[in-house]
DNA sequence: CATTTTACCTACCGTTCGGTAGGTTTATGG
DNA sequence: CCATAAACCTACCGAACGGTAGGTAAAATG
């Protein structure tokens, strides 16, 4: 898709200021509405220098919604490992994402607002679904060993579990987006991983986990 | 921020033509990626007609984004009238959701797009932001009155509840533009309810709700 | 030292963009 | 029957778009 420099120092450099440019302006303005023309001009090359690097925009834009999914769900699969449980597990997926979201946050944002663009306004042949499922799938896997290993209720099937954790740990990542000023720390993770578990209910007489 | 018809049978249609086909096009590839010319083209009207009925691009676009939120709003409110009981309200709303969205997949579309897109890339001035705010303080004021009434956990914030179902019934709806073939349906709209207040953990001893 | 490849440059291409100037037709009220 | 406004039309504008042709300085390679 985009062609690498073949060893000079200053080619790297180029490639990656112009990488930091565009992350910049996609994440600001998305992929249609972003000119290559802003690109050069903020990343200070010339617009062959891009096109020298990269095959063209999509190429581009590719590289770095690549970049994202797969930071993202590197981190969630080594967050997993560290929990034992699947309250520990999902304690450590959350707050994994939300350091990983603080620390990238526009690269988040280009996944996020990829996934969930229309279908055009997206260059065509990126296959951002395809990285969308691949971390569904850990998180249904995640949560059919629970079930097996009797920490989860088997009364719930396994792709409604995985895809209301999913939806909860999107919502509120993409939450933070709008309303900063709500914080994504640990202690946030575990609040949501016990209401997952504990659920929202009243509970008549119970000595369970506290929330 | 538009201009309606006066009067003249002919010049409503008009005007429904140039929306329908506005629609479907920022529904397919969001409000940078589609040109005017393509709407005119597709609702055979020519361009002046849609600057006669419209300030202009951003303009038209925001007559459809404001009917796709409150046409959303106005569903939940009125599902959740219905209910009695915090159970029997989620219920109708998450089926009420599944429903509308069933019969306004475009509307719904752009609805969704513009509130997770980039902030540059949907017209400036458009405050979708205050449209899903008023959303999100219903869910809020739900909760807090469920709370108030022994129905749900008082060691949860609201806030958390809030946000919690919101996020399911958001990724919920978003899933089914990715994977269509996951029914939404009343059935799946209790399941889902009872995930978020019964919780996803087994259940040592407990005569509780059904799943 | 000659040659090839890398890593760009300036200048420009054709196309499409959102939007408009200015004229024309159609319904309406006096 | 004439005037006025509504409801469009054809034709076009300047600007910006993604992308490229053709040339070049510097570094690697023989």
């Amino acid at each position: 898709m985009d062609t690498a420099p073949h060893g000079s120092k200053a080619a790297w450099e180029t490639r990656e200021q112009i990488l930091r440019a565009a992350l910049k302006h996609f994440a600001n303005a998305g992929y249609a509405a972003t000119s290559v023309q802003r690109i050069v001009g903020d990343a200070r090359v010339s617009k062959p220098a891009l096109y020298y690097h990269f095959r063209d925009k999509a190429g581009l834009f590719d590289a770095l919604v690549n970049q994202a999914h797969d930071g993202r769900f590197q981190v969630v699969r080594e967050a997993a490992a560290r929990g034992r449980g699947i309250r520990e597990k999902l304690v450590e997926i959350l707050t994994a994402l939300f350091g990983y979201f603080h620390h990238n946050r526009e690269l988040t944002r280009i996944a996020f607002s990829t996934a969930y663009a229309a279908p055009g306004e997206v260059p065509p042949g990126l296959c951002h679904f395809d990285k969308c499922r691949r971390n569904m799938e850990f998180f249904h896997s995640l949560m059919q060993d629970a079930q097996a290993a009797g920490e989860l209720d088997n009364r719930f099937e396994s792709r409604d579990l995985a895809y209301g954790f999913y939806g909860l740990t999107n919502f509120y990542l993409t939450a933070h987006l709008l309303i900063p000023h709500y914080r994504l720390d640990r202690k946030a993770a575990r609040r949501l991983a016990d209401l997952f578990l504990a659920g929202a209910a009243a509970k008549k007489s119970v000595k369970g986990r506290k929330p």
